[in-house]
DNA sequence: TTGGCATGACTACAATTGTAATCAAGGAGA
DNA sequence: TCTCCTTGATTACAATTGTAGTCATGCCAA
């Protein structure tokens, strides 16, 4: 099943990540979840789910007279394209460069470090 | 000096690094620099150097009847602002998940996979 | 039953982006 | 000198994006 992730927008990502993070909302339970953190008219979330929903990155079943929107594509699927198409365009597809100018200008807790220090512990020994 | 830095689109990107990797170029310079790693036309590189003059990134100095072009935004800030851009659209500016992934993704070399646990090391002694 | 509200469908519209083509003017070669 | 080539300037044009407004229709409340 080599899917093709549909291209996903700034804007529209807001959006998956709510149906990423509670699961299938109505349109109005999405309005609901971004309020407060974006600006955004009801119709500017509706149009941005009808465009997903075109793009096929998020599905529909009926209920009643209201949809329930859930998103079609992987959030692990998207997370990963679009890191790779980042570093693609910003790092010429380097990641270890990438890697180091994120880490450097990075704020971190000395516990996140560690726990960082203990992901590449682990893939130097893998 | 808080200069706004203009918005760099996916194929502007290839036109700046080209003139932050070589300092300043005449449009044909570019275009040569772009042979064989695109598929553009010349007439699209002189379009997208326009466009980048225009929005402030780029500036150039007659040269002759040519221009010289050469980048007027820093490297090091755009892909700062970029990189920041991202982990905030894709990761909601939770920069340790995603470093978190992008190490556990990343296909690095023993020696990289050193250098990035130096460069922990020094930020954990900070 | 009837009017209004909520929701999906359709429409809007300018800015940006990708990808060029055409136009105008100066320099170089015939 | 006249023509062609090169290069910047202007124009093109559809797709995507941000940000909504209008239309049609079915349920709920009065």
């Amino acid at each position: 099943m080599s899917k093709e992730l549909p291209r996903i927008a700034e804007s529209e990502w807001r959006i998956m990540q709510v149906l990423w993070e509670k699961g299938p909302q109505t349109a109005n339970e999405v309005v609901g979840a971004l309020a407060g953190e974006v600006h955004w008219k009801p119709r500017t979330v509706k149009t941005l789910i009808r465009r997903l929903v075109k793009k096929g990155a998020v599905g529909f079943q009926e209920e009643g007279l209201r949809y329930r929107y859930s998103a079609l594509v992987a959030e692990s699927e998207c997370v990963r394209s679009e890191t790779k198409s980042f570093v693609r365009r910003v790092y010429q597809g380097a990641m270890k460069p990438a890697l180091a100018a994120f880490l450097e200008h990075a704020e971190l807790s000395p516990q996140e470090i560690e726990e960082l220090q203990d992901i590449l512990e682990q893939k130097r020994k893998g």
